[in-house]
DNA sequence: ACAAAAGTGTTTTTGTTACACCCATGT
DNA sequence: ACATGGGTGTAACAAAAACACTTTTGT
């Protein structure tokens, strides 16, 4: 009852942030092949943990949104070992710097989800997965918020919305229902953008937190 | 990068059930506790069939809906040993008798949700989980008919529903409600309770399958 | 005749969608 | 003055919730 199989067992993360108006994921360059971040899981150590050291490691990117997404683990998903992944999705502030974090060990780069390359392993259905988990819970969450940098207008963020969910949306309409959820505040700043009228500054009521709508 | 730390991979599986106007989950009775039904992944075994073939083994239970939940994998989840547990839960349909099935090869016991015992390691928060998840799954999909017999009554399904939620609902919105989704039909036959109006028995359209609604 | 659950529509309320103009700024 | 995106309310419609009586059977 307690034999131990020989197996792998990683935890591989789908990086999302938006990068030039379209939602992206974060990339390794493995030899010539692209892969998520992500590696084994230590001997003592938790999944999340795990999920979170390889993400710093490899990208820099650290004090981020993660939730476990599912875990793949068919005998032949990689050639050769039995390998089971627990995946997870990351969410990346817009903003967010990755010259400020630690210097990533491997060759990164964002990638938009609708241009991405051949990806190593099953990584590819794991990204198609953490996108429709993502887009699903724009609905019943505020989940946005996560790519949001602190402050941000509410342009901005139906952007966020309407690039996640591939369709446009009505701008009296949303912001009626994102203000009607409580979960933003507005700064009293505004954004001084140019050319055009300043639009006011909001920021997250609970930062780290992702509220369940109804 | 290919590192093998021994580990010990399970699959644990939560098999639900309307059991006496209750919900309730099929325990397995290991020395002096309950656990849930589950062990370890072959080598070379996918990870929904090692959680099938747990269930079939020890319950006798086989060609029932089955989920992944979640994965847990604190490094003291297990005294001692370092286990990673991949959690399913499953719907085992009303009426189904488990002495059909292949004799277990286990004590099973099922036990309603709000009247469990102390559970091995973390399967109560396991349990919890999977409990949460149904009752949110019944808010947008058909999946109370996987907890149905081939034939059943509308009152029967509302009866699962109210179990599941834990509140009374409206007869005629529910009725609407479920007629409205076309996942049923009426088979013709009515239903023989005595003592007041006889019902009329209806069959899921597509039984395997599980629709989303909206 | 009575008890017990089955069956059936309409009204009210709530939430969602559609829609157009003025405002503040930079050039 | 004009170009650009920021900001605002209301009416129509759809969906959800509230609500009570008649029907069919067994005893």
């Amino acid at each position: 009852m307690t034999l131990r199989i020989p197996l792998l067992l990683t935890a591989e993360i789908v990086p999302f942030a938006i990068c030039t108006e379209r939602l992206a994921v974060l990339l390794v360059q493995q030899a010539t092949t692209w892969r998520l971040p992500g590696g084994p899981v230590g001997g003592e150590e938790d999944l999340d943990a795990a999920a979170r050291r390889h993400l710093a490691e490899q990208t820099g990117l650290g004090e981020i949104y993660l939730e476990q997404l599912y875990t793949f683990g068919e005998p032949n998903r990689d050639s050769g070992q039995r390998a089971v992944a627990v995946a997870y999705y990351a969410l990346v502030r817009a903003g967010f710097s990755l010259a400020d974090a630690v210097p990533a060990i491997a060759e990164t780069r964002w990638v938009a989800v609708d241009d991405m390359p051949v990806l190593a392993l099953d990584h590819a259905a794991i990204v198609t997965l953490a996108r429709r988990r993502l887009a699903a819970k724009l609905a019943y969450s505020t989940i946005a918020l996560q790519l949001m940098p602190e402050c941000f207008t509410l342009s901005q963020l139906q952007a966020v919305h309407e690039i996640i969910l591939g369709e446009l949306l009505d701008k009296r309409n949303f912001r009626k229902r994102i203000l009607a959820l409580d979960c933003i505040e507005a700064t009293g700043e505004m954004a001084r953008q140019y050319g055009h009228r300043p639009a006011r500054l909001f920021r997250a009521k609970r930062p780290g937190q992702v509220d369940f709508i109804k």
